[in-house]
DNA sequence: AGCACA
């Protein structure tokens, strides 16, 4: 008799143990990034209220993504604290009106103990992956060992011939002002990267809200664009070659 | 810890 009603799959992921100190803009881009590797994302609402500050309800287009987002992201760090990601207790009125299932909020009953039997297939429940151990070396002052590759960063690399046919990952965002990089090597840094894009006009800041991923923020659309071009694929290591889509403004 | 969307 378990009676430990954790709450049943959803298209919304309620996620928690977010940084407060991190402006919603910026969390609501940051949290877009992470979760569209996973599947398509309709809406990352945040609300900077009392008693919900450091949280965010992310709305996947379907469960079977936010599903795999759960599993994949939780207790995985987001500004170098770990989220806690869960689905969310009641479905967003964006899957609402999608469903026509959608009643104004002034209807809204409390929650009802009615729980219709939904067997949930729990044919298999996984206990949890536990295998993304995140290790303590999250420092990032790791600009005293031997970053190398600094110097390699200075001169503005040739633009590649080929533009558009970089890879595009399942990033669909039409242009805008704000530049997503994804898999970075760990040692690469914000300053390393803000040394890179400054030189281009337009250029305001970059973000690493996790190791491998960032954002970088221009004023304008077409200087990000210009910088798109001219960097993407930038070999920042022997190994690594800079992955650059648009983010979602 | 904490579950909103106007």
């Amino acid at each position: 008799m378990t009676t430990t009603s954790i709450s049943q799959p959803h298209n919304t992921l309620y996620v928690s143990n977010i940084d407060w100190k991190v402006k919603k803009p910026m969390l609501k881009r940051a949290l877009h990034m992470l979760m569209t590797r996973h599947g398509k994302v309709l809406e990352v609402v945040a609300l900077r209220k009392d008693g919900l500050r450091g949280q965010a309800f992310v709305i996947f287009d379907d469960v079977t993504s936010a599903t795999e987002a759960m599993q994949q992201e939780n207790g995985t760090l987001l500004f170098g604290k770990p989220l806690k990601v869960q689905y969310a207790l009641e479905k967003s009125d964006r899957i609402s009106k999608r469903d026509g299932t959608y009643v104004p909020k002034a209807k809204r009953e409390k929650k009802t103990n009615n729980n219709s039997n939904n067997n949930n297939s729990n044919s298999q429940s996984e206990t949890n992956v536990g295998r993304e151990n995140p290790s303590t070396h999250s420092e990032m002052t790791a600009t005293a060992e031997g970053t190398a590759t600094t110097e390699n960063l200075v001169p503005p690399p040739p633009p590649p011939n080929a533009t558009t046919t970089t890879t595009n990952n399942n990033n669909d965002q039409p242009p805008s002002h704000i530049l997503f990089a994804t898999d970075l090597p760990p040692e690469c840094n914000e300053m390393m990267l803000a040394m890179l894009f400054r030189q281009y006009t337009g250029f305001v800041e970059v973000r690493i809200p996790r190791a491998g991923l960032a954002f970088i923020e221009f004023d304008d659309e077409p200087h990000a664009t210009l910088a798109l071009q001219r960097l993407n694929g930038f070999q920042l290591t022997t190994n690594d070659a800079l992955k650059l889509t648009y983010g979602k403004a």
